[in-house]
DNA sequence: GGAATTAAATATGTCGACAATTAAAGCAGA
DNA sequence: TCTGCTTTAATTGTCGACATATTTAATTCC
């Protein structure tokens, strides 16, 4: 349906290209963060029109990447830690539903996929959504609003922070320790323990951040 | 933060007029579900350029209520059942959360405002969301982030629901009996009880929801 | 008469320019 | 030298027009 597509590849329209470019400079702190968004400047750097900058600026906001002010234009949002652990409450209770109903609604292959994800988790980017865990239940949740609330309005948002703060070391083998158990539930078709789990999976990751922060300020 | 300027009172731009406009006659329904947004059409209608139209346009985009494909056009979304138990879903997760984070934030104050909010609950309009007991606990969590996909992302939908689907009937008084009791347990700063009970409670509408479909496909 | 193809008409995407607002520079006074 | 106001410059918001893609209508062929 919706799902992911700032890649510049499948654009079919010059605000497409223009948002990925962007959207994509962004998360990779390119254009640093709480600066300003030029107008004139972008459109004469892209070698588009203003209005089909516009019309990208208006999709980074969508997914929160911009806040505009009327009048005074756009700024790429600033990164806050506070920020950060309102997402983590936010995905603990997204993901959490949707590991519930992926235990009811994920078929066999798509329990198998996730499995042989699961194995290979290191090969692969863990920055590409498509061989990620995390994705893979949220789609196998069938349940699209959730799919697009979290894949399209905080997934940009959430690599934009990956990419600036650094992934959260050192927590690696303990967080796929706990994709298995995850696993487990899913297969035995437990929504409730699948929804625990996850939601705790989750919440160890926030406390981690935490953790981190209080050390740095200690 | 953000939270709900749909209204056309407070619009500094002509966007933001049209966009108000547009917004309150999807809700209602005065212009139908499903049907297509004429760029030319409206913009004669609204007499403004369909460049500030495009701008109101990619803002119902944002907040659900229309969807666009390229080179082809907007329509208003179509509201199907099997949706509104997407977001009766997606409620349950978010307000669950919210439920919990309002138990350990909020103040006696706004607690004491919660509580003589449902004191009169029938006297006020219900559709005014400032008088209502879930957004007060929304706002009561003081999470900006869960606060705006609850009310930017998914208010909106909600009330075009509730407007032409229907007040969801009958469930009046047991509704006002577990807002009581959830008020309960915000009281008693009691975040584990205060999610249960909120998730139970949407879980229930839900479930109402569920039994009307049977029963009008007997 | 119906299906496929072609042509006209309409709608969306994009552009450059003007108007209105805001931010910056310059100036006056203390 | 700093504060406050005025003037200037730059940016955003809005508009009308053109280019391109799509939908509708007409035409041709079977």
């Amino acid at each position: 349906m919706s799902t992911i597509k700032a890649e510049t590849s499948e654009a079919v329209t010059v605000a497409d290209r223009v948002f990925g470019s962007l959207c994509d400079a962004i998360v990779k702190g390119e254009i640093a963060a709480g600066s300003k968004i030029s107008e004139p400047e972008l459109a004469k750097r892209f070698d588009v029109s203003r209005a089909s900058l516009r019309e990208a600026i208006g999709r980074l906001e969508a997914c929160n990447l911009v806040s505009r002010r009327p009048n005074v234009g756009a700024r790429v949002v600033e990164l806050s830690l506070d920020e950060l652990l309102e997402i983590y409450r936010v995905r603990e209770a997204l993901e959490g539903m949707a590991a519930r109903l992926a235990a009811e609604q994920m078929s066999e292959n798509e329990l198998d996929e996730l499995e042989s994800l699961l194995e290979d988790e290191q090969q692969f980017d863990p920055n590409d959504i498509n061989h990620d865990f995390h994705y893979a239940i949220v789609q196998g949740g069938k349940n699209r609003r959730l799919a697009h609330l979290l894949c399209d309005d905080l997934y940009h948002l959430m690599r934009m922070y990956r990419y600036q703060l650094g992934r959260d070391s050192g927590r690696a083998s303990t967080a796929s320790k706990e994709h298995g158990l995850i696993l487990d539930a899913l297969r035995d078709r437990d929504g409730e323990m699948a929804e625990l789990l996850m939601r705790r999976h989750i919440r160890k990751s926030r406390q981690h951040i935490e953790q981190m922060i209080e050390n740095s300020a200690e």
